[in-house]
DNA sequence: ACGTAAGCGAGACGGTACGTCAGGTCTTAGG
DNA sequence: CCTAAGACCTGACGTACCGTCTCGCTTACGT
């Protein structure tokens, strides 16, 4: 990926009428590094774009807010990063998914890439609503599906899955956005007991 | 407010080699009243300058950074805002001590100031370290006071206090933070049941 | 000054867009009109970018120094403005051309636009070296051809043409930044005594 | 005088209603220190005052502008610096204080200081005038003394002293201005030629 | 087969904010 | 009345990014 965000010599031309692949993946290396490096305060679509060999148009085409690249960042990775749990126990399942979360928050583009969504979100508008379509949906579905298999099993009722997936997600929030994500795996088991009840 | 933060006419001189209280009251003014109708997107210190008809190094003077202005612009109000309840059961004094919360950060500045502290803490080293240490524990305060008192009462356990404050803590911020505090009384209420045991 | 406004005609070695010849004259003539009204001491490039409409990247993109500013005016206005005179005798060359010198001088732009340069080049290491290599050449040019050619004509010695001009040329900036380039042909007749032999 | 300079520890006390000769040599000390450092850019009343210890207001007070503050320090140098030569030949004088003079201004406070007080007549009206009534006058007296006695030689004819001071006066500053000083005894022997007859 | 339309890197453009610095004015507090 | 100290407002400094725009190309697709 580095490679290709380095492609400096031979300049990446246009391939027709449609997106350049290679484009998209050389924005997103240079998007991630440079959180990586800098955070959200030193993230700007200039430093992007010089990276990336890319044109600022050709990012604000396809990502018109920074929301949008920060979401296409974090989807990338989270994904291949952790896998779902299924302990037939919620506490086990939850302790589990929650420490490898916290692990991949604190390796950095994870984390990095979740505070500059946030911080985005209460600046702009459209970055709020950005992150509550595109993103919230499909980032509360682990927890969720964990709290849904728990009901199945009768361990919790099945009408008050979605109030233990905002409290939990919430403590979550609260740690990462403060700082307070080391990973301390009894800190996580011992939370868990007031969502298993 | 207004009329402190539109003292153009005569400008406002040193008043010797001390802090012009003036001064301070009019930027903080200009400050909360920028917070109020731009949000955290269209907060500058310059237009804070502007407004307050302040020099931009009296505000860097006694405001290093941006977390600091609006700590110090929280605090005053949040204080004045909510009262903290007594009816000896922990759900009713959660319940009605949360609703009044959100009310406040519905209200503009209180919400604003908040989630751009919290913004800015994701952008700045500086300000993460202001968050928490001159604004989470006084903060946090209130809710934990309610949780030690229930404590007291015998309603939950002594070692408990802490947990079950961020994890309602964390609960209100994911709220805030993705737009969701609408007055809803009776959610809040069925989210209390988590804190109650 | 010819360089700076030289376009290439042909088809330019590397994409992107070009510069745009009315932003560069609308800096060059806001540069000017600033100069004459209010002096080197009430031009900042601030003002400038204001009255041009410009951004303030665009004139540092292109005059990276004040100095460059001040050479670019003086020398669109110089060139048109005085004549070399060729009466084949070098005190009525001198005399007349002097004499235009300082009514060119004497009329805003020209004089503070040369004092304004001087100045700036007392003040940084950059304008210093600007002066010396791309405007004096240039601007000795003039006197330097009138000497040449009385030594050509065998009134004074060749090998001392330099001195002379230096002599001269020095001459009249004493007077310039000493705000004595009242017209007075016969000072200046007078003085040219003392280069003609 | 670096030890007035740096008397930062026991605060210079007023000493009633009348000038503190202390303050003034801390003033001018700092001031010729500054201007040797850093040059007429780095120069600021801000700084002087720091250095000095002294109050801006004290500055102010007696020096209302920059320039009355290079032309205090440069007289207080120059006259020690550089003695009038008498060999009763105009050449000979004329080469040996020239020499001296650009060897006094190679050595930084005096070049420096002569620099920046024309730059400030360029920036400002009161400057050229101060420039024009409290400086030039003496300044001019040396070289006005050497052609005067070379008149009474006979060298020279009476009625042509001031013409010749100009034009010797303006070669100075010529070289000076624009950083031709080195020391050239045999370029400044050649010059005065044209000033000899 | 060929014109058109979109995509591409480059980068100029007018703006605006950043955080710092200097200018001068003013007030206090202390001889 | 003078001095030191330092707060105050103004406004310039030079840098960085913003989002839009124009430019000269390149390629695929629909006619």
């Amino acid at each position: 990926m580095s490679d290709v965000a380095k492609s400096k010599p031979g300049r990446r031309a246009s391939i027709g009428s449609r997106r350049n692949p290679q484009t998209e993946a050389a924005v997103l290396a240079a998007a991630r590094q440079l959180l990586t490096e800098r955070g959200y305060a030193g993230f700007s679509i200039d430093e992007v774009a010089r990276r990336a060999g890319a044109g600022k148009q050709s990012i604000y085409r396809w990502w018109p807010t920074k929301a949008d690249l920060f979401i296409a960042i974090y989807g990338i990775e989270k994904n291949a990063a952790i896998a779902l749990p299924n302990h037939q126990d919620l506490t086990l399942d939850l302790t589990q998914y929650t420490s490898e979360l916290w692990r991949f928050w604190r390796h950095n583009p994870g984390g990095r890439t979740f505070r500059a969504l946030i911080a985005e979100a209460q600046a702009s508008e459209a970055a709020l609503r950005a992150l509550r379509t595109k993103f919230l949906p499909e980032r509360l579905d682990p927890v969720r599906t964990l709290f849904e298999r728990a009901a199945e099993r009768g361990e919790i009722s099945a009408d008050e899955v979605e109030d233990r997936v905002q409290l939990w997600v919430g403590f979550n929030w609260f740690r990462l956005l403060t700082g307070q994500i080391d990973d301390d795996a009894q800190v996580i088991a011992r939370m868990t007991k007031y969502l298993v009840h």
